[in-house]
DNA sequence: AAGAATCTCAACCGCCCCAGA
DNA sequence: CTCTGGGGCGGTTGAGATTCT
């Protein structure tokens, strides 16, 4: 049951991608831009599975992605944003610029769910532990009744979830949970206190999904100054992250022999003139 | 120094959504 | 309206790195 695989699976590789890999994947984004996950690999003389490609040009390769851990500020928003929307990664990502779903997902997994822990802060409730034992044994169904009136525009599929990721708290509650974040303890309280204060800003931006996300601005074929929008946003302009790939701080330019980008450099960021 | 335990994160898997035929 | 395929998402895995004993 169920569909066929999203690529043929024979002769398809598997595993931790090769400098060769990253060279002739980059090679063929910034020479054609995204188009069909599917047919990259073909196109790309690949031979991985277009969704493997995707990954791993949204996930690493990416010249917009900031690299390293997150700072504490991303960090608290991320919380916050955790504590409106749960497990929606994505939702979450497009709120931090230069930033991957996966590797917030990874980070809450492996840093944020823990400090919370220690703080004594359910990481998917956020609320505090004992208060949280407290009102299931009163009132158990409580929170579902709090969300069970609101919100019913969205069909993601978290939300169809959330018994299972126990996010019951998302954009529903979000005036009132805020407050309540605010108030889980002082550490977290002063930590808040910031995005609390620009609420109604948030709150607009967060789930308007009208609003452009930001990696719009990588997009190659841009029509625009995407340097002048990169800008202001507060990420690399292009030249910059043409840069980052000359320099290929990650990905070993020297082991790839990178010479080649100075080849496609010249189609590939003329093209946002042309295109 | 070496083995065990733990941590990190890139990558995969399977499901769902949605556009187009 | 139904079906199909592509893209995207969240959950999970496992190899390599790091820390501990």
């Amino acid at each position: 049951m169920g569909r066929q695989p999203c690529c043929d699976k024979l002769g398809v590789k598997k595993g931790p991608w090769t400098a060769e890999e990253d060279k002739k994947l980059i090679n063929f984004i910034l020479t054609n831009g995204q188009c069909c996950w599917r047919a990259v690999p073909k196109l790309a003389g690949l031979r991985r599975c277009g969704k493997s490609c995707r990954l791993r040009w949204t996930n690493y390769l990416r010249p917009d992605l900031k690299r390293g851990l997150l700072t504490d500020a991303e960090e608290q928003l991320v919380i916050d944003l955790h504590a409106r929307l749960g497990n929606r990664w994505s939702k979450i990502a497009v709120r931090l610029p230069g930033r991957t779903d996966n590797e917030i997902k990874n980070h809450w997994n492996t840093h944020i769910k823990r400090k919370l822990l220690k703080m004594g802060i359910d990481p998917v409730t956020h609320e505090p532990i004992n208060k949280q034992a407290t009102e299931d044994d009163q009132t158990p169904s409580s929170h579902a009744l709090d969300h069970q009136t609101v919100d019913n525009t969205t069909n993601h599929k978290s939300q169809s979830r959330q018994e299972n990721d126990g996010s019951s708290n998302s954009e529903d509650n979000f005036s009132g949970s805020l407050n309540e974040n605010c108030s889980i303890n002082d550490d977290e309280s002063r930590l808040l206190e910031g995005i609390c204060d620009n609420d109604k800003n948030l709150l607009s931006c967060l789930f308007d999904d009208e609003t452009p996300l930001v990696d719009e601005s990588w997009k190659f074929p841009s029509t625009c100054g995407d340097q002048d929008y990169n800008n202001m946003i507060g990420l690399p302009s292009w030249d910059d992250n043409h840069q980052f790939l000359m320099d290929c701080q990650d990905f070993g330019v020297h082991d790839f022999g990178f010479d080649c980008v100075s080849n496609i450099e010249m189609n590939t960021f003329e093209m946002g003139d042309k295109l």
